[in-house]
DNA sequence: ATACAAATGCAACAATGTTGCAAAATTACG
DNA sequence: CGTAATTTTGCAACATTGTTGCATTTGTAT
């Protein structure tokens, strides 16, 4: 709850109902959560605007970043306090048993050299499987 | 005009003239292209229902492969022969210039060793930065 | 040429995300 | 603490992307 507080200060975000219960969402969740999901966790208290515009918030300040799967759908998780304001570059997985994504702070990858002339500034690496649990 | 025939036959699709034309659109694009693109290349002459479903059946003959923005816009491109009916990993990249996205077969990528646990099946690389037109 | 199967257009719908505007809540300040 | 300025919120409207059902048209095989 102090670390709510925390997170709201360091990136100058006030604190309002919405989030403050949007944090503690993100935090308790051990997977990248959907906005649908996010609503629902909130018991649907909140105008989908609301959660979309904090949702902007929390990204333009790195709280949050967000992973979209190949179908498009997009996914949103608390951004690392290490990778926050610097690259987050990490790898996400996806898990095609029970549709969980997790942040995989570790390898780090490197850039592969590119055909010459192509200049590569960022890179998404999604990789799908099963995870822990799923994976017997 | 024969390979598009030859493709259509190849993959047991029809010869219907959304088809034939759509493929032409894929071919002589040097990027991968939306929907909204190919439906106005094509002078809006056939429905957007038609296109989806044209291009669902595309993707499921492995004829053409879809690539997923950040932003969740979505992109066709045809697969190249040697990768139809195996698999057609490769790098993709998104030029942040030109706003084209291109297929890079080479290098393969490996996949990297994840934490233990985790079965890796499949990737998505999308690398994001400027292609040899847009960088200098 | 006919007959059957498949593709198409249209209308309706769902999901996701954005914008304008008025009301409500936060924050800043005296 | 109370008030004013600033933000955030809810609501309605809208845009875009993609899907489905159904009747009609087209393609293919015989
Ligand atoms: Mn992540
Ligand atoms: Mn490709
Ligand atoms: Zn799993
Ligand atoms: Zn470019």
């Amino acid at each position: 709850m102090k670390e709510v507080f925390a997170i709201l200060e360091a990136h100058n975000l006030s604190r309002t109902p919405c989030r403050m219960e949007m944090i503690k969402v993100l935090q308790e969740a051990n997977s990248a959560v959907s906005e649908q999901l996010i609503k629902e966790k909130l018991g649907n208290s909140f105008d989908r605007t609301t959660i979309y515009r904090t949702l902007k918030s929390f990204s333009s300040q790195d709280v949050i970043h967000s992973i979209t799967l190949e179908g498009g759908e997009v996914r949103y998780a608390l951004t690392p306090l290490k990778q926050r304001r610097i690259n987050h570059d990490h790898i996400h997985f996806h898990c095609s048993g029970c549709n969980n994504v997790f942040c995989i702070p570790e390898p780090k990858i490197q850039m592969p050299e590119l055909p010459s002339g192509f200049l590569a500034k960022n890179f998404d690496l999604l990789i799908e499987g099963l995870c822990k649990t799923c994976n017997t």
